[in-house]
This record gives structure tokens, sequence and C-alpha cells, in this order.
DNA sequence: TCAATAGATGAGAATTAGTTGCAACTGAAC
DNA sequence: GTTCAGTTGCAACTAATTCTCATCTATTGA
């Protein structure tokens, strides 16, 4: 439970990143979110777990945390930005179009091909983003 | 020159939308930019073609052509959006992080996995984004 | 060719999502 | 405890885009 935010507060703490209050709160907050929250959701999660924390502070702990590699940053089709816990191996997303459902998932086939393409053109790859926007079959 | 953005009026009379000064200034720039440029580029290359279209406009018009199909909405990470032209076959893109030039290519193999994994997963894709953030390599 | 009108435009206000300045706080180290 | 660089809250700000509404105009039909 608040295993995983224990930990991820030592990571930051040995990081030289202060461990305050309201960024203990979201940290448990994310580790507590099976989903794809965006700032806004997060903030009132934190809210309701009675934490204390501006939407301000939010923003700037969730940019913090990203920088130190905790979470990663979302950006999908004209959406808020959403946020997910960066603890798992790396995965792209299928987004339901009717539903707004979120799937993850991995293909190391894809990775190769991509890793190649920009290979043959000189480049390496920084990062990526494969997003699969799709429909139930049959409907 | 002027022959594909004529083509393009056209098209859009067939489909019921009307051609005004303003649709067929933009679509003139559009039809002349080899680049992937945002709104308020567009509106400059307008104003400098002396067409006489407001901002609001620009922006009301690529909604309109872009459920017209005529163009396709470019959003990389964290700039405004880009705009493209669509009468050209599909293709993803390549972006260099540190020159912010915009490669496009082309791969089968990716496309049928992608097909591939959601069909898997029973659903069906309505569109896709694949981005590669790439650095050129000895940079 | 002209009148009628549904649809388009311009100007600026509004909205959304996120960022920032600054004075008041507070972890963490000593 | 004291210290102080780093953090926070609040409100003001920004950037990108959308909306409101009074005024125009491309197209249709006579």
């Amino acid at each position: 439970m608040g295993n995983r935010a224990t930990r991820l507060e030592q990571a930051l703490r040995d990081a030289g990143v202060r461990v305050t209050r309201q960024r203990a709160a979201l940290l448990r907050v994310i580790a507590a979110s099976e989903d794809h929250p965006d700032a806004a959701e997060l903030h009132r999660r934190a809210e309701a777990a009675g934490a204390g924390v501006s939407l301000a502070t939010v923003y700037r702990t969730l940019t913090t945390l990203q920088t130190q590699g905790v979470i990663e940053k979302l950006e999908f089709q004209g959406e808020p930005a959403r946020w997910e816990a960066a603890d798992q191996r790396h995965h792209d997303h299928m987004i339901d179009v009717d539903t707004g459902e979120v799937v993850e998932f991995t293909n190391d086939r894809i990775e190769r091909l991509q890793a190649e393409i920009a290979a043959e053109m000189g480049y390496e790859i920084v990062h990526h983003r494969l997003e699969l926007y799709v429909r139930r079959r049959g409907g």
C-alpha cells in the first residue's frame, strides 16, 4: 500500500529532493492509482485524502517527479496531460475512442522496427510515442 | 501551383462547403507549404500574401478542412498543433529534438503489427499516432 | 441579375491548461 | 533548536484555442 510510496520517497531523498507533506501525499495518490489521471484529478484525489495541496503544487510536483523519473507524462489527443507511475516496463497505449478507456500494450517487434528506421536515417531514438486510437470490433 | 488549390476548392464545393475568399486563400497557403506550419504561421503567410484573414477564421477553417479530410492535424509534444495537406499517402513522423526538423517516414510492417495488436485485443484501429523523437547519431 | 438566407467572418471576450512571481513557510542538516 | 535553500499558496499571467454576436457574403432560386 503505502509501501511503494515509501520507497519512492526514499528515492527522492537520495536524489536530494525534499520530501514535503505535499509531495508525500501525491506519491501516495499516484501509487494508489491504477488508471491514468490528469493533474486536476490527482488534485481531487489528494484533497479527498485530506492532503491540503494546491493545484499549482500538484503541477510543480508532477514536473519534479517526472524529472526524477518517478512518473511519466501522457499526452493524448486534445485532452489535458495524464500521468502514470514509471516503475513499470516500457509500454505503449491503446485508447478506446468511444469509452476513453486506456489499455497498455508492448510489442518488441515494433520497438525494434522503430530503432531500425531511425538508424537507417542516421538517427537514434530519444523517446517515442505510439498511440492506437481504437474501437471495439462489431461495436 | 494554384492548381491543386483549385482542385481542393472544387472538392469543398462538392461537399457543400462554401468557398469563401478566406478559405480559398488558406487553401493556397497550405498547398504551397512544404513544411508543417501551425495556425499562427499559416495566418502570417496568409497575411503576407495579402489575404486579410483573422486568426479566429484560420482556426475555424483548419477545423473545417480537417473535417473535410483535406488536411491533417499534428500534435507534437508540447508545441502548438501543426498542419499538413492530406493528399499524400499515410506516413508517420520523426522529430529531431535538437533542431525541431520533422522527417516523414512509412513502414508497412509497423502498420501491420499495429493492426494485429489491436485485433488480438478485440479492437480495430480508428487512427494512430507514431512519433519518433530522435537525435542525429554522433551528433 | 438580383433578392433571400444559411452559413461565414471579425473583433474581442472567454476558456482551458498550465506557469510564474513573490512573500510566507519548512525539511533537513548542523 | 537554528538556519536557509528549497517549497508552497495564492493570485496574476500566458499561450493556444474557442466562443459570442453583430455584420457580412457565397450560393441558390426567381
